[in-house]
DNA sequence: TGTACATCAGTGAACGCGCGTTCACTGATGTAC
DNA sequence: TGTACATCAGTGAACGCGCGTTCACTGATGTAC
């Protein structure tokens, strides 16, 4: 493997051989021997944190982790790919929270409560990675609107199980579709309209927007 | 004024000089001799009508207006400006539906009910702009997300002042707040969500996720 | 009515940019014998 | 233990693309005298 002087400025402290101090220590931002792929993905991540929108590029990551752009296709078959991965990232930290949350104030309205609360917080915390995981490259959403497929993520699943646990059983079917959707809109437009700086992003209002039945 | 042959081609018929037939009809798809700025919004309206997220670009547009692209600079200083008309013209329809809705339906809770259907449906008709109105360009928005102008659209005046006619005088200022903010959440992310494709566009569920209280 | 001239809305060539992707390549690593 | 060789993860140059924007320009239009 030949590496580029830059990589080596950014990586070797880090590559598995040479971690220096502390080698059996499981640190989340370090990346082992040739996980290059790892290190893509956290610092698309680490972009998309920056909060600019669709603005983030294939070269960009590349060129920041210290690696040639073309690298990247040792990894990923094209840019796709990557995005889709960071999707994925995405969805495992977001059901993390749903799980805390729902640990953290159990499984009635409360619970609820919580989880709507976790997601319009994640959203304004990752605006950029939240907005492309409802995009056509995120696990919930598949392939252009019209003709979906059901292959949703952790996240989602958490989601929807939280709003049919609060749905009477003895409504009909439609009903509780009707109001699963409701829930989830009023937490989704929350934090959309947070997101998209029509409604001031202030703790205090999402907890009473979302608590109040 | 100088003219290439593609001008002619597209534009030649529709010049106020040679009308044609119907000179003196308001059609509102023709504009008159110089009106260049018109026929750019338009043509930038059907390109985002086309459905295509924020591909929109400003040779495009001339390009099927069949204008050279340094000819939009007589009209709009740079590509934002034009973005912003559109998304003013975006706002004035969006007004007009919600005026329209309004009429049929009186003022009451029904009447903000259909407002609340037509911002969703206007979401669905013209995803592409839309977006747009909610991005950075868009009259509702002004500027980053945090210190914004309170610089609205009518549209949105409409649907806040629905909102706000619905909501008890007696209540506090506080709670009347967050009752506004709730319903504009609830339709504001029913909308993002069919939009997203993460729920299917279904105009029946769309009544039956507003109108229930 | 004719002429001089300013204005104004177009033109096409060119700029630099960054993108995703392809290509042939190179050198280190690990395995078989 | 040493050697031959396949594999594999990188490299940098190059591709074509479309973008927003600038530039000096041109020719038609309208006005003043």
């Amino acid at each position: 493997m030949t590496v580029s002087p830059e990589v080596a400025k950014r990586l070797d402290d880090v590559y598995s051989g040479n971690m220096g101090n502390n080698d059996n220590s499981v640190n989340i931002k370090s990346y082992h021997h040739g996980d290059l792929r790892a290190a893509l993905i956290e610092e698309g991540l680490a972009q998309l944190a920056g909060a600019d929108a669709e603005t983030l590029s294939l070269r960009a990551i590349a060129r920041k982790v210290g690696v040639s752009a073309t690298a990247v296709y040792r990894h990923f078959p094209d840019k796709a790919a990557l995005l889709k991965s960071l999707c994925i990232e995405g969805d495992r930290e977001l059901a993390a929270r749903f799980r805390a949350a729902q640990e953290k104030a159990g499984i009635g309205k409360s619970g609820f409560d919580a989880v709507g609360q976790a997601y319009v917080r994640f959203a304004l915390d990752k605006p950029a990675l939240f907005r492309l995981m409802m995009s056509k490259y995120g696990q919930m959403a598949d392939g252009p609107a019209d003709n979906r497929e059901a292959e949703d993520g952790e996240a989602f699943r958490i989601l929807l199980d939280g709003i049919a646990r609060l749905t009477p059983h003895e409504a009909s079917a439609e009903r509780q579709r009707v109001t699963a959707l409701q829930s989830w809109a009023l937490v989704h437009g929350l934090a959309t309209l947070m997101l998209d700086g029509l409604v001031p992003p202030e703790d205090g209002l999402i907890s009473k927007v979302i608590n109040t039945p």
